[in-house]
DNA sequence: CAGTGGTCTAGACCACGAT
DNA sequence: TCGTGGTCTAGACCACTGG
């Protein structure tokens, strides 16, 4: 049996066993536990946070994921009625909101999705999601300014899809989204307290107005551990 | 600027540079490069992996990851169709077929998903998918053994949900999945020539019958960087 | 056989968090 | 200030792959 497996099931144990723990003991702990090195306990430590049990938050330590949010992206319900359905404290901070043009690379994919060139305008909205308190999700919302006069002085931290439909007539009626796993940016790190690195869920989701045309252009990144896709077909 | 994401760097340009490279320089010769140990080295590679732009084999070295099979788990579309659509060479191969009661914790939730009690017996299949002679997927398949007697006579390593139909007179005509992150178990990883606690995308399916019956519950690991999930919602 | 990654030891210094 | 994780060094032996 491998070191870090044995510390690994330990710990994965220890979790199972006591459903109310939090927190970790520190990696100096167990490294004196199991008389082995801290290189060996943070790769028992890190095969757990890849199978999304543990988390850690920046030099605070090592914590127990607690249940993830089922979220079925076909249904257009809003963030803050399904986590209250399942029973999570739903918060939404507004990181920021920018209106200007979008250059560089990674920005031309924005741009022409909506078919337009780098001189057209978009307001650019950052939040924070969180669920109890804890940042699971960070947004990045892109749309045209020019549809959307006096956005930021809306309130933001609610359904965009609401603003758009009362104050500005347009309805969103499809949506196409696409999903892939990979790492947490470092900017988005920050938001989240996390590290750069952890493994994440990266939710392109564009939405289309009842006349076809793109309203916006979202980007999300879920904590991994923190969310559970459901998918019904017929 | 970290050592690790120095080498991060260096080789995400090496890989966007050279689109014809399929597998990156030795531990040692990086660390070398850099002047470093490979400790170091190994944080970076690991860093893309987590970004499903590399990926390793047990002992052989580190590989680039080639562009993601496209799916759409709405769309009832067979694997081949899907794999050939998007030029993929799709290939499966059956590692086993099994009839028995199913026992165990863990095979608890597959039995209740079905309504059924302990001694009901199931065909298991294990079968792997490649895509262009790379192992993609394990796919576990439960299903109840009186609905399908036969079944491990038949020929297994095309679509399971055209013989239900066509030997069976079975209609899948829903389906739920769930999804979400976790690390690749022993035994998959195995199956995938990789190493056990690399990322992967598990889908559970549960498709359903023209009557409403579930007829079979699937597993499915997908490995990180090989899918890419797109869903569209009217 | 030589070369690869897999696992492990025994340290070190640093930045940041909690207090 | 002290404890935490974040990063890094300089080695070691092993299991397995490939020629």
């Amino acid at each position: 049996m491998l070191l870090y497996q044995e510390i690994r099931d330990y710990l994965f144990t220890l979790i199972a066993q006591d459903k109310t723990l939090k927190k970790l003991p520190s990696e100096r702990e167990l490294q004196e536990h199991f008389n082995s090195t801290r290189i060996t306990v943070r790769e028992a430590l890190m095969r757990l946070e890849v199978e999304g049990i543990i988390y850690r938050q920046n030099r605070k330590g090592w914590f127990i994921c607690p249940p993830r949010l089922e979220w079925n992206p076909v249904n257009k319900v809003n963030f803050y009625q399904l986590a209250k359905e399942q029973s999570f404290d739903a918060n939404t901070r507004l990181v920021s909101i920018d209106c200007a043009a979008l250059v560089g690379e990674k920005n031309q994919t924005i741009t022409s999705a909506f078919s337009l060139n780098n001189h057209a305008e978009f307001y650019q909205i950052c939040r924070v999601r969180s669920l109890d308190h804890r940042p699971v999700m960070v947004e990045e919302i892109y749309c045209q300014a020019e549809h959307f006069h006096g956005l930021a002085e809306k309130e933001l931290t609610g359904s965009i899809t609401a603003i758009f439909k009362d104050d500005y007539n347009v309805n969103v009626t499809a949506e196409r989204s696409s999903i892939h796993v990979t790492a947490l940016p470092e900017s988005v790190a920050k938001l989240l307290h996390l590290n750069s690195g952890a493994s994440c869920l990266k939710i392109i989701r564009q939405r289309f107005s009842q006349h076809k045309t793109l309203v916006d252009y979202n980007i999300e990144y879920w904590v991994h551990g923190a969310i559970e896709i459901k998918v019904d077909s017929y």
